[in-house]
RNA sequence: GGCCCGGUGGUCAAGAGGCCUAAGACACCGCCCUUUCACGGCGGUAACACGGGUUCGAAUCCCGUCCGGGUCA
């Protein structure tokens, strides 16, 4: 039996983990992380998690990480809009924080392990000696995508037990322990931006506007005006408040010049993805090519592909059907069946 | 100023006396989906410029007002 810290956001999957844990007889830590400025009050998922905590009689830990968030998690969101990328705050903030900060508060409380609520496995490979990542029994609740950045140590100090489980099962658990957390809703959104609009949100925290641009066609002929590139993504469709009598969505867009293509769909079909920052999970990053399956948003299905390295950090990923809005800024995850090889950041499609 | 066109939802646009308690597309809004941004699914709001006529009946015909655009001096 070991000590493990259980990384607690006070919903259900997260406290469906602690008690389990607890129940498999291992000493567990609750812990919970503060992200966000509130205004020094504990919130709402705070102190359900304290109360989960409480519960199960095990002890509660609150680690105050604004400050560490705010610079690499946000700071590097803003960063990345301003300079037309689409980032993705969750993947960051698994590798900093969670699996970052936390980890170093577990290993001071004496812990071997943390935990966490994630809809994946953690194995270890003997033929590899690496630890990999492998899909859930849930498919529909897969979270690996968010995954891909961990590096091997922190895999090796990581549990993930709801990786056998689905999300029914875990409901009915929390119900079973009459867990406080049981029918909180699932969360949503980006976590430090409470009401969605992460425009608003960057505008604010620079106190001032985006500055307006115009939308222009594949010819480079004006439609209209938008509200400022980072508003919009490729492949978005809604929320682009122009008519033009058929659906049109965001080709490209170019921050210097503050203009956003629009254009029929097809235009955002590609078929080969240029990818950087590479980390590989089950394997070295490869030294030749090889054949695999990528996925280039959370919610996409991965889609056939050979990966061909361009060196130890990029790659070409080309597959065999043409992929919907690559979006530089977003990660290409790697698969091989079930498990998780590695990904990488998009830089751009062709 | 004279003459000529035209004024239908946020945009474009059907309609040419009863089939209009006004089509469609796009936009917009809501819900669902979702640890990112998006995509997607489902649903919803919303108009006949104004005032008089004609007619059993007018978005559709006539007159005037207002507002656009053109044209002539």
């Amino acid at each position: 039996m070991a000590k493990v810290m259980a990384a607690m956001s006070g919903g259900v999957d997260s406290s469906v983990v602690a008690a389990l844990l607890k129940q498999q007889g291992h000493t567990v830590l609750g812990a919970t992380l503060r992200l966000v400025e509130d205004s020094g009050v504990l919130s709402e998922e705070v102190l359900r998690a304290k109360a989960v905590c409480e519960k199960l009689g095990i002890p509660h830990y609150i680690y105050d990480m604004r400050r560490q968030f705010k610079k690499e998690i946000i700071g590097r969101f803003i960063a990345e809009y301003e300079n037309g990328l689409t980032p993705n705050p969750c993947v960051e903030c698994n590798k900093y924080i969670k699996f970052g900060g936390l980890l170093d508060c577990a290993v001071a409380e004496g812990a071997e392990y943390i935990a966490t609520g994630h809809y994946s496995k953690i194995t270890f490979n003997t033929a590899s000696g690496r630890y990999l990542i492998i899909r859930p029994e849930d498919t529909k609740k897969d979270q690996t995508y968010v995954l891909w950045q961990l590096s091997q140590h922190q895999l090796a100090h990581t549990l993930m037990p709801l990786g056998e489980l689905t999300k029914d099962e875990v409901r009915q658990i929390a119900q079973g322990y009459s867990l406080a957390s049981a029918s909180a809703k699932d969360s949503q959104d980006i976590c430090f931006v409470p009401n969605g609009n992460y425009a608003e949100f960057i505008q604010t925290h620079q106190g001032a506007a985006f500055p307006k641009g115009r939308y222009v066609d594949i010819y480079g002929k004006t439609l209209g005006q938008h509200l400022g590139h980072q508003c919009y993504t490729i492949g978005q469709r809604k929320g682009l408040g122009i008519a033009l009598g058929k659906p049109q969505f965001v080709i490209s867009k170019n921050p210097h010049t503050n203009e956003v293509v629009l254009g029929d769909e097809e235009h955002i079909f590609k078929s080969r993805i240029y990818i950087k920052d590479i980390n590989m999970i089950a394997t070295e990053v490869p030294g030749s090519s090889i054949s695999c399956t990528a996925k280039l948003r959370y919610s996409a299905r991965d889609e056939e592909c050979m990966f061909h390295p361009i060196s130890e950090t990029e790659a070409i990923l080309e597959f065999k059907k043409p992929q919907r809005a690559a979006t530089p800024g977003q990660s290409a995850v790697l698969y091989s069946g079930e498990v998780l090889l590695g990904g990488g950041k998009i830089i751009k499609g062709e």
